[in-house]
Formats: structure tokens, sequence, C-alpha cells
DNA sequence: GTAATTTCTAAACCTAACTTTAGGTCAAGA
DNA sequence: TCTTGACCTAAAGTTAGGTTTAGAAATTAC
């Protein structure tokens, strides 16, 4: 009944449609630090809802949980964020997708010239070398094109 | 000195940047298959060199092995495919990137509402249902919104 | 006051796409 | 021929992003 004795962990879960599982390891990848009552339990904020809303957003924009924690960082500690403050963080994201369409559309052309062309062969396919990093520690080949492990 | 004694599998390796490993694993998933000579080593025709390669772009499409197998089963079987078959199954990639852009695409304009209105809050914000499902088997949340296992 | 929920931790399991390791076989050069 | 390097298989290990399980403790509901 107290104002604010926070919300338990089922509870965000409900409120994010994440799952507990989720919400306690993504405390774990340090990406929503709650604090616990007297028993031992999780509580959070309301503010954690919109974290991890914002979690969940930028994961569709391809982020990993490493890069969105670097992102989270940039919100002030010491209080609630603001819209503004939400706003801010948000502008990184935007250029983050902007460099995905380029690459999308740039590999897009370069099929485009290929399906023209027949080509498909290495080294000399455009397709093969995008010259971009992007997909680097994604899945695919390991260790294609220099990035292969040191010795 | 034979004409067509076929390539071992380290020199498919070194022609097409992949790792010895990946192209058995490759195997493994039917993505290919050699022959072996009369000591059980594979050997590869010189069009597997294309065949790979064709692998490697589509993964960078975002393609799943499963879904370049089911791509490569469109070449002709009986004999070794031509530019035109290539280019045949190229289309199809095509439009797989097409959706993927897309998607982007819609993504980023959603964001540039919220970076206006600051809401980031559910169920309200229109990055939370981008109303495609393109996400809905890579990495993030896994039971998110109806992909729910059974009971 | 007790039964039914929740929550807790730690550790094991899961998928995709590979790599690494171990123990042995094949092939090519001097 | 002998030796080195390439190749073989099967199984275990790796990373990301979680889920599942097990056994115990806290909370809530009646």
């Amino acid at each position: 009944m107290a104002v604010s004795e926070g919300l338990a962990i089922g509870a965000l879960a409900q409120r994010t449609g994440l799952a507990v599982s989720a919400i306690r390891y993504y405390e774990a990848q340090g990406l929503i630090a709650p604090w616990r009552n007297a028993g031992g339990q999780r509580r959070y904020q309301r503010a954690d809802i919109r974290r991890l809303s914002f979690v969940m957003i930028a994961q569709q924009f391809g982020l990993t949980l490493p890069e969105i924690r670097e992102v989270l960082s940039g919100l002030p500690g010491n209080r609630t964020p603001t819209p503004k403050d939400w706003q801010k963080i948000s502008v990184g994201l935007r250029s983050h997708l902007d460099q995905r369409i380029d690459t999308l559309m740039r590999l897009r052309d370069n099929l485009d010239g290929c399906i023209g062309c027949g080509c498909l062969s290495l080294p000399k396919c455009a397709l093969y070398n995008p010259d971009d990093r992007a997909k680097s520690h994604g899945s695919g080949p390991r260790y294609l094109m220099g990035d292969a492990p040191e010795a």
C-alpha cells in the first residue's frame, strides 16, 4: 500500500511482455539494476518499464546487448530519465539504423549488377567485398576476411 | 594430371576463403555434396567454388543455412549450373533483401516519430508493434508477442 | 495459520553456425 | 620407403541470448 514499494519482477514482466528469466538475464548483463527488498527479492521502479522497452526496441534495430548497455549509459544515473533524456540516446539508434540500411541497399545494388552479369565468382564479384564489416561479428563464416583469431 | 580429379577440400577452402571445417559443416547441412576418391577423401567440382560463394553471399543477406539450402535446390541437379541458372535463383535473394530493407525503413520512420514525442512507453509506442514478424525467429526475447511455445 | 504463489540462486540446456581436439588414415615428395 | 602434411570422423567447445530445472525461501491469499 505504500506509494513506492516498487514493482516485483513478475509485475514488470507483465508490463513489458518479457519473460521473468529474460529480465534477470538482462540484469546479469548490466542493462538494469533493481534494488532488493527485506526478503531479498528484486524491486523495480516504474521507469524501468521504459528502460526495458528501450532494450527491446534497440534489439529490433540489431544492437547487441553490450551495445545497448553502452547506449543506456548515456542516461543520467542520479535521477529518473526525462523524455528529453530518452530522445537524446535515441538519436544514436537512428544513426545505427541508417548505417544498416545503407549497407543493405549497397548489397542490393550489387546484387542487381550480378543478376545482370551472372558472375558470382570469387574474387571478382562485388558482392563479395562489400567493404563494410557490419556483419563481421554476426553469424556466417567466422574468420572471413581478416577477422581471424590471433596467431 | 588427369583433367578432372577434382579439388581437395583444402584447395576449395583456399579458393573460397572458407575454413575447411566450415565446408565440412556445410556438407552436413546439405549445402554441398562432394564425391569421395578411392581413399575416402572429399573431391569437389570447380563449380562448387561458385556454389560456396553463393552461400556466403546469401548469408550476408541474412538467410539461414536451411533457407539457403532451399534456394540452392532451385539449381539443376543433373548438370553444372549455367550463369542463367544462377541468375534465376538470385532473383529470390533480391526479394528477400527488399523485405529486410522495407522493415528497417519502417522502423526508422517510427523511430523518427518517437524521437519527436519521447514516448517509448508500452504499449502505445509504434516501435513496439512494427507489425512484421521478420525478426520473430532471430535473437531477442524469444517468446515475444504470440511466438510462445505450445501449452 | 497454513496453503498456494512468487521469487530466489546456480547450473544445465537450447539453437545457429561454426571451431577445436583427439586419434588415426591418406597422399605426395625426397 | 619414409616422412610430413593434408585429410578423415566423432565429439566436445564457443558465442549470443535466453529458457528450464531443482530445491529452497519469501509473499500472498484464504
